[in-house]
DNA sequence: GTCAACCTGGTAATCGTTTACGCGTCAAGC
DNA sequence: GCTTGACGCGTAAACGATTACCAGGTTGAC
């Protein structure tokens, strides 16, 4: 029923030609007649011939194809960053695939034994844990690796992630200038760089500006929506936070609906620049992360990295800003 | 520098064996002597061998990878479909690579060309475009393709998607239901099945209501969240409709940008059940589509239509429901 | 006219696997 | 003891592409 597809014989047999002149043709080599060139290219299009990826880089000892690995198809600020470095690579005209592993250590184990089988030229990717998650197969492999947003403890590769502790510090500032003085934060587990650099710079940050901060100030979550809400409950119980600065988007979230229609709720300062946060009322002021800069920076170092190897690694740094709407009003 | 990965050859050196045998001991052969097999494995270990997807595929005459490939990286829609179909496929222990398509055809007919190069097993398939989109690649390779969400013309596949005109309907419904006798709806292009199915399966509910429904009730955007809050914004200035139904999700936000605040607006019926419908003020009334179920159904489609290729393809619609919110209150 | 240099295109080896085939060994049945 | 069968393992041929090498023909210089 189905015909096996057409090989590169195949062509060469409808062109009367050998098989290495139609691997030269379709490889753009010059050292071919044009008479050739034209019945190869014709025997190409009356067979309906697509290259074997597979034959072809098995011969050539690696592909052209680059990864992309991120924790959550569903998180807003990873689906930015893949749609970016995607748009970018192709570009460049490198292929790309992405695969999630679920903030599960063992799915991304296996999602790199499947990278290094396949031959995948360099990886970009989200660590599911900056200090558990083990690079080691894709590093001894020889494939590049480039961090995106969260670091690795000890892992000599390229970083390109948010400057955390100054977000953090750009928080409170911005939340301090406003006339408020009792913060809250409410952080992630201590393992996730990401949301505990935030957290430090913050609570820090008030420290220098010379406010007590209490050891209830510092309130964790487990990252999803539903802990947010939760921890944001108990702190309104409590009564002592005028300002709450929650460090990732989903916790964010839940803060919110926590304190939806609360007369007298504190302020909230959420991060990353989510669609909701600009719908809601109030609006919600965020600390968005430079996206869009990441990604590009992470593509590039990328490319860079697969063109020569050996060089040092590097780590860029990016900062946030401060998009200020309604939820973080001077207090008065 | 980097030393060249290990063969199958180099591990069957280390354990003193033909390759056949290594061969044979990694891929669970039972005729293998227990003695010879532990030392294979150890010499495995040893050599930190990874099998060579590409050698192996290529052998094989296939790899055992489905692909999933969807128009936009970040609509949650379809990052939803791919979390859950990606959870499936896994467990299947298939394993699975992603690609969006930027809603652009030729960036479509690309990724097609790679995946028949790359010899994937099974493709499941968001359309970029439901009269345009041309399978013909995909499936002239023996590649088994599941639609999923957007049928496509004309196409002989298997397709999971919503009932799209019954969604329309129900919409209808529940706007009557509640009073309203003026409504309109935002679709997008004629050539989108998806919205044009859900405004027309509105539009003829009306009319069986007994409702007349003028020509200025159906409106066109594009898609993308800013037409959603210019239609709706020419909509209020009319200030005809007493109910407005928006029938993709990101026009929907953008149409609830518009009435936000505004005294007096129409109600508001979105389509999707994404986030910041139940953070905002009013919470917004949506169309709710089974994106679990659709996920489901369109990967059980796919690992049966990969295990016999020649069954008739058939078509599996999905029900919607309501979930009504604040955005629809009985009119009063 | 001869020879060297060059250009084109074919032959065959190779990438890393899997697997059909066959060879040796051993046990059982007569 | 000899045949038969089963069993375990190695040899070598594929899979589909790329490319080093070589053969044959053309060209140009002397």
């Amino acid at each position: 029923m189905v015909s096996p597809r057409p090989t590169i014989m195949d062509v060469a047999r409808t062109a009367g030609v050998s098989s290495a002149t139609v691997s030269r043709v379709i490889n753009g080599a010059t050292t071919v007649d044009k008479e050739l060139s034209k019945r190869v290219q014709a025997a190409v299009r009356a067979t309906g011939y697509v290259p074997n990826a597979l034959g072809r880089s098995l011969r050539r000892g690696g592909t052209s194809q680059i990864a992309v690995v991120a924790p959550d198809a569903e998180n807003p600020y990873f689906t930015q960053i893949i749609g970016e470095v995607e748009r970018i690579a192709r570009d460049q005209s490198h292929s790309v695939t992405v695969a999630h592993t679920e903030d599960d250590l063992a799915v991304e184990q296996e999602c790199f034994a499947q990278l290094v089988s396949r031959h995948v030229s360099g990886v970009l990717l989200v660590p599911v844990d900056g200090m558990r998650t083990d690079l080691g197969p894709l590093t001894d492999a020889g494939i590049p690796v480039v961090l995106v947003d969260r670091g690795i403890d000890g892992a000599h590769t390229d970083v390109v992630a948010t400057d955390n502790h100054d977000a953090g510090r750009q928080a409170a500032r911005h939340l301090h200038e406003r006339g408020f003085r009792a913060p809250a934060v409410i952080a992630g587990s201590q393992t996730l760089r990401t949301t505990e650099d935030r957290a430090t710079g913050f609570l820090g940050a008030w420290r220098e500006l010379g406010v007590e901060v209490g050891a209830d100030a510092l309130q964790r979550g487990d990252l999803h929506l539903e802990s947010g809400r939760t921890v944001m409950e108990q702190l309104l119980a409590a009564g002592e936070a005028d300002c709450v600065y929650v460090t990732n988007n989903r916790m964010s979230a839940g803060a919110f609906e926590a304190i939806r229609g609360v007369e007298g709720a504190p302020a909230l300062l959420a991060t990353d620049d989510d669609l909701w946060t600009r719908l809601v009322t109030p609006s919600v002021s965020v600390v968005h992360q430079a996206v869009r800069a990441t990604s590009r920076a992470a593509a590039r170092m990328l490319t860079q990295r697969m063109a020569n190897p050996d060089e040092e690694p590097s780590t860029t740094l990016l900062r946030s800003r401060i998009i200020e709407r309604d939820s973080t009003q001077p207090k008065g």
